[in-house]
RNA sequence: GGGCUUAUAGCUCAGAAGGUUAGAGCGCGCGCCUGAUAAGCGCGAGGUCCCUGGUUCGAUUCCAGGUAAGCCCA
């Protein structure tokens, strides 16, 4: 005996059981114990932080990995899941900066570097119970308990290491980084900081003079709107293939783009006098506007740049690459010197001998344009209304600005990730050579350090007297020479700041720099630093580099994606992951993107508590592929749970209700299936099919086509399968057709269960203990420890279930006939006439033919070869065969087909297996096999068509017909009063027939046994008591009144 | 401004190595069935396959250029 499933449930509380069941058993670990020492599928969790709660973003990439995950446990593969928290960074920072009201590095400091960091601490994990919480409702399985956190010793000690191996390498090295600056605040923003602060604002727009060496009078015509960066100008650039030119003005030669004149001299256009290319003024050298100092480095030319416009300014740029990162490039490009006359808070160096040294920056500009005025320099100035960014913090206009950083030199190893690129399968593909090859292929040396204080501290020491470097790479090292390093030292601000080191070079005193790195260095680790590896874990590490999956959202192509493969690739020079699934953003309902300040996300709990994790699964696996951009529509839940989950619960609830009441004891006595009716070798074939399917769908990453296939799957299973064979479970004698039809929907619930265990972990599992677990004590206790099914291709039957298909198509063909006709299905009709059916297909009606009469409730199938009676015909040519034979002709056929005598043509066709047709001049004969013969509908409402074959009822009605309609009515009457009475399913009853029709009494007599058997009447009287249920009704339009009661 | 992606029915999505009647589910309308009831089934009405050019006998599909949306970068 099954347990009984009771109609009175919610999916979201038997969730909830089969969690506490999971967990009660141990169902997680044992189905990673059991694979142990099979072969390793290696799933890397990409470290979510937990400052902040879990979104339905996160619920995507967590079921995706999941299923993933289970497939390949199931398919026997060791896949150990650990999971990762990511814990350092400048959010953190922002919202305890914000919970202390602290805006600055100054008030920071008061405050005390020591209590900030341990107040980020508690911070990070303010989520962790949501997100421990989510994780295990919808249903993620991976280990939490020995999750890697990227704030523990440990981790920052592997860090360490993997700095200290680029070190070695001299892959890590100090330089310049242009960063969007706040003197006031004194720290650099991050982009999505930056991108909160832009505002509107005038900015003076000069057009400055500047004289060319060796060339008298002449002067080259530069556009800025930052006058403050013009002294620490050291180049000029111009577009290579820009056109420039050499104009008369006022006695002086001016050089600027041929576009720019009109918008420069609006009144008279200038005389022309030389015309250049870009490239022509490469090298060009001109004075120094202001002093900048002595170097050994040549500046003050000119140089080309394709970032030069000509739609704004002069077509020739200033370049201060200590302000603006084009500038940078160009500077280290051409190897200027370094010159940056400004300090960090925002003013003006003292080394600057005009009147603006000390000035803050933009207080300056006045000054220097009054002074370029006066050496008559200053061609124009206006204002210039931009876009610029402020501070979101305290308002300050940004300034670009030069600072010390530390760099990966992940230019150094650029071809070598991109040859490992080529060897990532990614997923969706166009990720390879797309997004992720482009970045690559534009790599920049990776900027690592940043000027805060929550992160791991880039371990280099510098000395205070020699300048001497040195990169710690370990804990015991930073022991050994350190001095006085507490045996449990904390590797973060401020404890590792205290560490001093001796200079080896100059026995003098070492100290760190204060820079801590980039977070996203901390996570690119992890295939490392989650092993504690190179100081633990040796063995588990190598078995697990590089990994097999991983799987994060699109954003990481520059995140995640990038600093795995970056530290892979310098560490072992190997991809650090072999497949990748790049998940899309998911969208709120109204198409736009979801956030807090919207108000349009959507919480995972409500749907979790209201529909389910199944639900919510099935919905986000099958809605779209993940790489895809998702609309979420909650309406989409509810259909996966009524359409998906709904069908195959009642599958299964029929199984269970009818196993039980009939005490069918399915595993005994199944029958061969080769013994089996059709209908069980046709499920089964399909059965068969849809696991090779999904394997394959799986196999590639496919995780919509899977869960999409076995969805139809179940629909042709509660639709077809069960619907045909509904009696067999309940009406029929015992025997081997109702053994058959138990084998053979328990053995395909059971399959099914385990094929969609990934993706619906709960429902499957519920089916799969029921029904298992009821009958093979001995069988594996869930299904997730279970194997997942292997194809029979002994039952694959392709040519049956394409008969199958052909048949319902038929049968759907007939339906609309009789919905046109009006004739309702329980009036049983005498024929119908099937047209354009080919020998094989005729085979197959046949073959099939009692579906066709018990779905339609005709009698009989007729097949006609008279197509013209029925539908019109039409020729067309084949123009798949016909294109590439005659090209233009092709048309001209057409034509003449569609005017010609069809009849005619036809009949030519049939005769002599070709016709012949005059177009364009010309004669073509053309075959059988070259012609398309369609049909369309005629006059007249019984005959269904499609493009080739018809269907035609038969509406003439027969006194039998009548009388045996009236006797199906009779039936669906009693039914429906049993059902009104609330009488169970098996109850027997009494009945009761009072009508003044003869028809309706002629009925009864004639097919009494059948409404006798079919109601479960086992008793007819004349008249019942007052308990008895009654009711008058009318049965095709003849009155009676009926009256039932148990017995 | 650059790169990548997407655009098919009212909505969510399939699809076609280019072939002349483009599919499904939901929603809507009509009907059926009910010994599966959080029911179920059938049928129907819904389409300039984003626009403009090009290649081709033939383009919604390939190419180019637009437009719109999203992401990333500047």
């Amino acid at each position: 005996m099954f347990e009984e499933v009771s109609p009175q449930f919610t999916f979201a509380e038997k969730e909830k059981q089969t969690l506490t069941f999971w967990r009660e058993n141990n169902i997680f670990q044992k189905s990673m114990d059991m694979h142990k020492d099979a072969p390793p599928f290696v799933f890397l969790e990409g470290p979510p932080f937990a400052n902040a709660p879990p979104g339905v973003h996160h619920v995507l990439a967590r079921i995706m990995k999941d299923a993933v995950c289970r497939y390949k446990t199931m398919t026997g593969h060791y896949v150990h899941r650990k999971a990762g928290w990511d814990t350092h960074g400048l959010p953190v920072e922002y919202q305890v900066e914000k919970q202390l009201n602290i805006t600055n590095k100054a008030e920071l400091e008061a405050y005390g570097v020591q209590n900030f960091i341990e107040k980020c601490k508690e911070n990070v994990f303010q989520y962790e119970q949501d997100w421990r919480e989510m994780t295990e409702r919808i249903g993620f399985w991976v280990n939490l308990d020995e999750a890697y956190i990227t704030l523990s010793n440990d981790y920052i000690e592997s860090v360490w290491w993997v700095l200290r191996q680029a070190w070695d390498k001299k892959l890590l090295y100090q330089g310049h980084k242009v960063q969007p600056y706040c003197y006031r605040c004194g720290t650099t923003l991050a982009s999505h900081e930056v991108a909160l602060g832009y505002q509107e604002v005038a900015d003076p727009s000069i057009f400055v003079r500047f004289p060319l060496k060796n060339k008298e009078n002449t002067y080259l015509l530069v556009w800025t709107t930052t006058p403050w960066t013009l002294p620490s100008n050291l180049a000029v650039a111009v577009g290579e293939d820009y056109d420039y030119v050499a104009v008369e003005d006022n006695g002086q030669k001016l050089i600027l783009a041929k576009e720019c004149i009109s918008s420069l001299f609006d009144d008279a256009p200038p005389e022309i006098i030389e015309s250049y290319k870009g490239t022509d003024l490469r090298k060009w050298e001109y004075e120094p506007l202001f002093d900048s100092g002595q170097h050994d480095e040549k500046s003050h030319y000119i140089v080309t740049a394709d970032f030069v416009t000509t739609t704004e300014g002069s077509g020739l740029v200033h370049i201060a690459p200590a302000f603006g990162q084009d500038d940078y490039d160009i500077g280290q490009k051409h190897n200027l010197p370094f010159v940056q006359l400004v300090g960090d808070d925002g003013k003006f160096v003292p080394d600057v001998k005009d009147v603006w040294a000390g000035e803050y920056v933009k207080d300056a500009d006045p000054m220097i344009i009054e002074n370029l005025d006066e050496r008559g320099l200053l061609f124009k100035a206006t204002e210039y209304t931009h876009q610029y960014p402020f501070c979101w913090r305290c308002d300050n206009p940004l300034l670009y600005y030069a600072r010390e950083s530390w760099f990966i030199r992940t230019t150094a190893i650029r071809d070598q990730m991109q040859q490992h690129n080529q060897e990532i399968n990614w997923y969706p593909e166009h990720i390879k050579d797309g997004r992720f090859g482009n970045w690559l292929e534009n790599n920049i040396d990776w900027g690592l350090s940043r000027e805060r204080y929550w992160g791991t501290p880039l371990p280099v020491w510098i000395c205070d007297d020699c300048g001497h470097q040195h990169c710690v790479g370990s804990i015991a090292e930073l022991k050994e020479i350190g001095k006085d390093v507490p045996d449990d030292i904390e590797l973060h601000r401020p404890y590792v700041d205290d560490v001093i080191l001796t200079c080896e070079k100059c026995s003098g005193t070492m100290h760190r720099v204060q820079d801590v790195i980039d977070c996203w260095f901390d996570s690119g680790c992890a295939h490392t630093a989650q092993w504690h590896y190179p100081f633990e874990n040796k063995e588990l590490f190598e078995r697990s580099y590089p990994v097999d999956f991983i799987s994060e959202a699109i954003d990481q192509t520059r995140g995640w994606f990038y600093s795995l493969l970056a530290t892979g690739t310098l560490l072992y020079d190997k991809p650090a992951y072999k497949n990748c699934l790049c998940l899309e953003l998911i969208l709120a309902s109204d198409g736009s993107k979801m956030s807090k300040s919207r108000g349009n996300t959507v919480d995972p709990w409500t749907i979790l508590n209201e529909q389910g994790a199944d639900a919510v699964r099935w919905y986000l696996f099958t809605a779209s592929p993940p790489w895809t951009q998702l609309t979420f529509q909650i309406e989409g839940v509810d259909e996966a749970l009524k359409k998906f989950m709904g069908t195959l619960q009642n599958v299964y609830s029929f199984f269970v209700m009818y196993a039980n009441l009939e005490q069918v004891d399915v595993l005994e006595d199944a029958p061969p299936v080769a013994e089996r009716a059709i209908l069980d070798t046709w499920i089964l074939s399909r059965l068969h099919t849809l696991i090779n399917k999904v394997r394959d769908d799986m196999e590639n990453y496919h995780l919509t086509n899977a869960p999409r296939a076995i969805e139809s799957f179940v629909d042709d299973l509660s639709n077809w399968y069960v619907r045909r064979s509904r009696d067999r479970f309940w009406g029929a004698e015992a025997g081997q057709d109702k053994q058959a039809a138990y084998a053979t929907l328990y053995e395909v619930l059971v399959t099914v269960a385990k094929l969609a265990a990934m993706f619906i972990p709960f429902l499957s599992d519920e089916l799969y203990r029921n029904l298992v677990g009821s009958l093979a004590p001995d069988a594996p206790l869930s299904v997730h420890l279970a194997e997942y099914p292997v194809a029979d291709s002994e039952l694959i039957d392709s040519v049956l279930e394409r008969d199958m298909a052909f048949t319902r198509e038929v049968i759907s063909m007939g339906h609309a006939a009789r919905n046109r006709s009006g004739i309702k299905t329980r009036q049983p009709l005498a024929e119908i006439t099937l047209g354009g059916l080919s020998d094989e297909e005729k085979e197959t009606v046949n073959r099939m033919a009692s579906f066709v009469h018990d779905e339609l409730n005709i009698k009989e199938i007729v097949f006609t070869e008279k197509l013209d009676t029925f539908a019109q015909v039409s020729l067309k040519p084949n123009f798949k065969v016909l294109g590439p034979k005659y090209g233009k002709g092709v048309q001209a056929i057409a034509k003449a087909l569609a005017t010609a005598d069809t009849m005619q043509l036809k009949a030519e066709l049939e005769a002599n297996g070709s016709l012949q047709i005059e177009a364009l001049g010309e004669t073509y004969t053309l075959e059988t096999s070259e012609i398309d013969m369609q049909t369309q509908n005629r006059e007249g409402f019984f005959v269904e068509v499609d493009a080739r074959k018809f269907v035609a009822l038969s509406t003439e009605l027969t006194h039998e017909l009548v009388l045996e309609g009236m006797a199906r009515e009779l039936v669906n009457k009693i039914q429906n009063m049993r059902k009104d009475a609330d009488f169970n399913v098996s109850d027997r009853i009494k009945l009761s027939v009072n009508t003044s029709s003869e028809l309706v009494m002629e009925a009864f007599d004639t097919h009494r046994d059948y409404i006798l058997a079919e109601t479960l009447t086992t008793e007819v009287v004349e008249s019942l008591g007052e308990k008895a249920f009654s009711l008058d009704q009318k049965l095709n339009g003849e009155p009676a009144t009926l009256s039932v009661e148990q017995v």
